[in-house]
DNA sequence: CGGCATTTGTTCGTATGTATC
DNA sequence: AGATACATACGAACAAATGCC
């Protein structure tokens, strides 16, 4: 299939992101497009649509579509950016240690934190995220065996996710995510430079396939004077 | 206008809530529903992907529409709720106090902070949000005077937003937001029950109109063992 | 394996409603 | 009032994935 709303959209965006229409100024009208794309209506407006729904242009009314500001905005398409992920994306790449890989049953306290079920076989993993000399975040991970079979310990070092989607050709749904403020475990001091800090920001993933079966719990523990979450949110 | 679309996925969203269908089942098929709602495709395809981008349903090509688990998604529709949001939903009512309601000239430092242009007048409001006999949350607010009129201390204490969108007509286009962990500051200490606590979870918004024009820079300040904040990502 | 029905995904053309100027 | 522009809705066709026989 050509997919022909998303040629306009990459169109669109690269026109905007170039300059050649400018934040504040109006796009041509969709009929207009239309006639530029050789599309149908339809089809322009889902293009536009997914600029909207990324933050690049709003459209009013009996007015016409908008370009907005996009410095604001590049770096938070795609919904939510960690700190760790801003800083790969900024070229400050992390060295990752894996300080912990094995496989545990899950008990009841661990049924708890994890949301995994009772008896099932996990991987369980710690990673160490180095930044400019300092252990900065501890990321422990726990993949039901059964859901991501022949993890090994070079596979968590690359990209887990790559190795799930193609090689294992499973499809990731949604994410449950949770933001909270913890104390720190004397895990957290014995893996990290925590300093003085008695306190770290906790983010937790709850990760589900397309079926809606759970498969991955992740912590993600972020010593609090490095940690930086944005989000970028529309209105409707 | 009707906005068929939004009432059929009015009607199938109790449905699931209700648990008329179950997690796990297949929704009647788009061509079934078009015949049970007497609607075209179009729009059946329209409600369907609303409750898809809010973790109701998802699709498989070829398969069918099916139902997700919900207790996960309940609070979490709509994108992002604070802690604030999630306790006024379960009824724990907050009660506020306006603690401080001045005009500000916006001078360099306050420029820094706000991102609100310089030498412009703002209200500045400083909230103390009162949960169970504790004061958890400071909301402070800047709004720029000339695009929020005759604020006054009434309507602070009531829906800043409804005054701004129904009453000024004013239409809302985007935040921007971000989440830090911040040492705790004398004001902090003064108009909270910090406790021992000497970091404060600390929520940003940067609240744009849909031209693009800032009027808004709002934190909210939280004490960390009460903060919490929650969001659902679908991958794709 | 091919063939066929079912189901979702994409696109088109058209008509009508409603806001803005 | 009329022109323009976006919003909603309908109907039809074909593409692509799935499952069954």
């Amino acid at each position: 299939m050509t997919k022909r709303y998303r040629e306009i959209y990459e169109d669109l965006k690269n026109s905007i992101l170039e300059g050649t229409v400018s934040p504040g100024e109006k796009l041509p009208s969709e009929t207009d497009l239309c006639k530029r794309y050789g599309a149908s209506r339809g089809t322009v407006r889902r293009a536009l649509e997914l600029l909207a729904k990324e933050g690049f242009v709003y459209s009013l009314h009996g007015k016409g579509v908008f370009v907005l500001e996009n410095d604001l905005i590049s770096f938070s398409v795609g919904g939510l950016v960690s700190f760790k992920e801003a800083a790969q994306a900024s070229g400050k790449a992390f060295s990752t240690v894996v300080s912990r890989f094995a496989e545990v049953t899950i008990d009841e306290p661990l049924q708890k934190k994890t949301n995994l079920p009772l008896g099932k076989t996990a991987y369980q993993l710690f990673r160490v995220r180095k930044l400019e000399g300092e252990n900065i975040i501890l990321d422990i991970n726990y993949f039901l065996k059964e859901l991501v079979p022949g993890l090994t310990e070079e596979i968590a070092a690359a990209s887990i996710y790559e190795y799930i989607e193609e090689t294992l050709n499973q499809k990731i749904g949604f994410a449950k995510r949770v933001i909270q403020v913890e104390k720190a475990t004397r895990t957290d001091k014995e893996q990290l430079d925590v300093k003085q800090y008695n306190l770290m920001a906790v983010v937790k993933n709850f990760v589900y396939l397309y079926d809606g079966t759970q498969f991955e719990y992740t912590e993600s523990r972020h010593r609090p004077d490095r940690f930086i979450f944005t989000d970028f949110a529309r209105r409707r």
